[in-house]
DNA sequence: AGGTGGTAGTTTGTGATCCAAACCATATTA
DNA sequence: TAATATGGTTTGGATCACAAACTACCACCT
């Protein structure tokens, strides 16, 4: 079926178009020597200084998953465990180092290139359309975090079914 | 720089509909019970009855990769080795059983509908134009898996820097 | 023939994720 | 104070991924 020339699948479209996207981050991340896991972290952390359960709500994953993550990157010294303000005790923040935050924004800038050089044949007002429509499509979907979006840096879901 | 009120920031909306669709992609596997891979594996065998480096090839993951995957989807039933029609005698071909054909095709069905519904608020025009222009930025970054596009299900990278 | 090299797949070993469930330790509540 | 809830960590198991070694077959070539 179908044997039109060409009307893009919508489905199709944003599949490889997510897919596109995820590989181009992955080969950044990769770059700099880091997962895409990392990366999401590291962009989460810019913003914010959040505890484990409060990342992996944000990063909707287990807090067991999250631990180990953290474990992870402070290992690589791109994080660390500060103790945390409140008056809970148990409480800790996970706060970027200055190494941490360094990759971090060389991260978003090298994505950003990255990015914007997918569309560059595109005319500022199709960029414009485009990045509205996405925009609009991602808040449309209700993606709240249950918390302000400050700088918006990335949300997902994982999930292995473990079958 | 930039403190217009909303000129979406392209970097972060197309970052954020990668996750989002991700997400999506994520949560319907998990449903199925396997995983993301597992459905890009199956989505890529309903066109074709490739041989273990050419879906290397076509998930641009390391044969190795492929052998693994392949063995696990074998052993939940959705796919088989059988021997290739080629004069090669090393060379398979892995071929989709009727479970996992079904599997894929209900996975496919069920991402039309959850994309669908994500632009739900789109004008048919806004639909049109937005797939449009998903899938020039698709094809003109290249993504040829040097094979003919047939079904087009599914192309990324992964790359775990394993440092 | 026989050797050399290339190719298809598998195996092995290591690491990163991920989850679920069990576990501390501190908070909160009854 | 006892019971319960919550923040984090640990443990155990599965998937996923890569790299490198290995098997087996194919092709070419002298």
């Amino acid at each position: 079926m179908a044997d039109r020339t060409e009307p893009p699948n919508l489905t199709d479209a944003l599949v490889e178009l997510s897919f596109l996207i995820q590989a181009t981050l992955a080969r950044l991340a990769s770059e700099h020597e880091v997962s895409l896991t990392q990366v999401r972290l590291l962009g989460i952390l810019r913003d914010r200084e959040p505890g484990i359960v409060e990342l992996a709500d944000v990063l909707n994953l287990d807090k067991s998953s999250v631990s180990g993550l953290v474990d992870r990157a402070q290992r690589r010294g791109l994080l660390e465990r500060a103790s945390s303000k409140s008056t809970d005790g148990r409480a800790i923040r996970v706060v970027l180092t200055e190494s941490g935050r360094t990759m971090a924004s060389q991260f978003a800038e090298r994505v950003s290139q990255e990015l914007t050089e997918l569309v560059k044949d595109f005319s500022p007002a199709q960029r414009q359309r485009f990045a509205a429509q996405a925009a609009r499509i991602v808040t449309s979907s209700g993606v709240s975090r249950g918390l302000e979006p400050p700088h918006s840096p990335m949300s997902r879901r994982q999930s292995e079914p473990s079958g």
